[in-house]
DNA sequence: CGCAGGAGTGTAAACGGTTTAACTCCCTTG
DNA sequence: CAAGGGAGTTAAACCGTTTACACTCCTGCG
């Protein structure tokens, strides 16, 4: 028996159909379709009909029956730790923008830095048959994660979808997952010479993680720019801490308790690390730059409120080319590497070592 | 004839069906999917074959057919002028937060501040069936606006979706959206009483927008503060500009080169300008809060940066009230008023008016 | 022994679209 | 004048689920 059974609770809202549509205007269910979808020819006085039908019952397709019926829902996914973070926020914001230009809506899933989380989302999306998965942002570089990580790109690319890893580094080349990266190595390279072009030898790196790629990465550059000028490397200048911008209050608070000031300059492994550690420093009477000479990375806007000079990470561009490649690339399947490049910005934050 | 007849080109990407997995188990699809959906009794040896044939498959549901059979899609749609501004990105944050704590998954729709594009992006929604479609941010208080808005509210909660308006007024006790605001008001009269009762009695106004709900309501706000302190009210010391970190430097900017400075404590329309005007401040020489006095609206990012006077606004707790009532309200249809309040937050920019 | 009733499963009808194949006109064309 | 063909339309199959209803056992009770 049919299910539309209870005409009892007419109470139940029900959206017009394109049978109802068809009805009003008179004509087959199919035509409605193909006028609607505009890729078949028809009568101009049937399209007429068929577009005051739709107008009168305020007709939308639904869109699950229309993703049912084969034609691939235009969606696209983002998984994100977190939408407040700006480093997240600007990419998805190219994301945002590119889908938009492309007629696609998106779905945003956060975790919150969870790798369970993660892989739940990417599950869902996998349920709703989003065209694109854009993962954004760097997570532990863990084995067992990489291989869980390849076998659901396997699976969406089966499906046809695209895994996109925006931020962080490829899984292999056998796996089948588009990766766009920015090269966060040459960029603290860039900017580590620049501290030591202004005469800096004791540059304290804020912000070391290891395990992590996106900040393994960043003090890699530093390391390098350091050995080609031959300035010795004192791991004791490294601190550990996380990217927030307590974590750089307090590593900067507990090296001025330690001792005396061992450092005339500051690589912070981001900009809200040097914007902590730029109060940190102000609560002992320092200031950046006359006392102390800061560089930052991201360019994110903590930067230029504290005038801070640093790397520039094209964060929206990552997102735009994130989607731009998933939707390009109509073979699900095939792996590519992007690596977009950076620049410095500078700001008021570094002075001339005194007495070089 | 059956679509499924071209064997030829075996490349196309095909997810396991719930038939696949039924015939891999030897049960009927009913079996399958009452066993997944976990309501119905099942016998425990039926229910081992399933869960295995769904492992070894990889099966998930493909959420269109589930939407389109009747269960109601799970999903919750935010739609935001921009991702990347803290304000939309924090209320944006306590809708993911909520939405994933009910199992919900997040559309988002970014408007750019165009009403086009967001009656647009509630189009798009309605055909997503969402449950709920959560509208952020200030707008024009247009008529126009107003009534087109009233009635997309119709045709969605007729859709059976809840319409949510965040942060702005209501539209009316007819119209069926619930409505989620904070006290622009209440908030903008207790930060100007703290100015005032610091002694300050010429107090900037910046970022007065006419016909903006929000600043319409912080402005007035300000305003009643005045009054009552039986100040009297310069329209003069009131600055047309936008909510913008440039606008509050060019309003900052021009009003000194205007001529003497003819006050002594700034009331911004948000931290963001008072961001801006600080710096045009400094370019000047002036120092906050030594020279000037400034306080701020919103205690976003910025606010901590620069150590302002503020109004916490609970951006997340905005939103994610605004998920809970529209899941807990059964019936799409009712209009609802929630007020949440505002608090000071006191940090180093206002300082007592020298001599008083 | 007959039968009620419940547990477990299967069959098939929806849900609301898209699309293939067929069919109807109507106009050329040989 | 019959055959051919294109334009416009329709009927019906199909997408992958959920679920109402039917059916089959099996148990327990009068």
């Amino acid at each position: 028996m049919p299910r539309r059974t209870a005409p009892d609770s007419g109470q139940q809202p029900r959206l017009a159909t394109i049978r109802d549509v068809a009805h009003h205007a008179g004509v087959s269910v199919a035509t409605v379709s193909r006028i609607l979808s505009g890729t078949y020819p028809s009568a101009p006085a049937t399209r007429a009909k068929v577009m005051r039908a739709v107008r009168e019952l305020d007709y939308v397709a639904n869109a699950h029956a229309r993703g049912l019926a084969g034609v691939r829902p235009k969606s696209v996914a983002i998984v994100v730790n977190s939408v407040v973070s700006p480093h997240y926020a600007h990419v998805a914001q190219g994301v945002h923008e590119e889908a938009a230009r492309e007629g696609r809506l998106c779905i945003v899933g956060t975790t919150g830095g969870d790798p369970d989380r993660e892989l739940a989302a990417i599950k869902l999306m996998r349920q709703e048959q989003a065209e694109a998965v854009i993962l954004v942002g760097n997570i532990v570089a863990d084995d067992a994660y990489r291989e869980r990580m390849a076998s659901y790109a396997r699976a969406l690319a089966q499906a046809g979808s695209q895994l996109v890893l925006c931020g962080r580094p490829p899984l292999g080349a056998d796996v089948p997952a588009v990766v766009v990266e920015y090269d966060n190595t040459a960029g603290a390279h860039a900017i580590t010479g620049h501290l030591l072009s202004a005469g800096h030898r004791r540059i304290l790196f804020l912000g070391r993680r290891t395990g992590y790629t996106t900040p393994d990465s960043r003090i890699a550059g530093y390391r390098a720019a350091l050995a080609e000028h031959r300035v010795p490397h004192d791991p004791d200048l490294e601190v550990d801490g996380t990217m927030e911008r307590s974590e750089g209050h307090r590593m900067m608070r507990e090296r001025l308790d330690r001792g005396p000031r061992d450092f005339t300059a500051v690589f912070a492994g981001n900009d809200l690390i040097a914007a902590g550690a730029r109060d940190a420093l102000r609560e002992r009477g320092l200031r950046v730059p006359d006392d102390v000479s800061m560089a930052g990375f991201d360019d994110l806007p903590p930067a230029a409120d504290i005038d801070l000079t640093t790397v520039h990470v094209p964060h929206e561009e990552l997102g735009r080319t994130a989607v731009r490649l998933a939707l390009r690339n109509d073979r699900p399947g095939a792996a590519q590497h992007v690596l977009l490049g950076t620049h410095i910005v500078v700001r008021d934050s570094v002075r001339r070592r005194p007495g070089v």
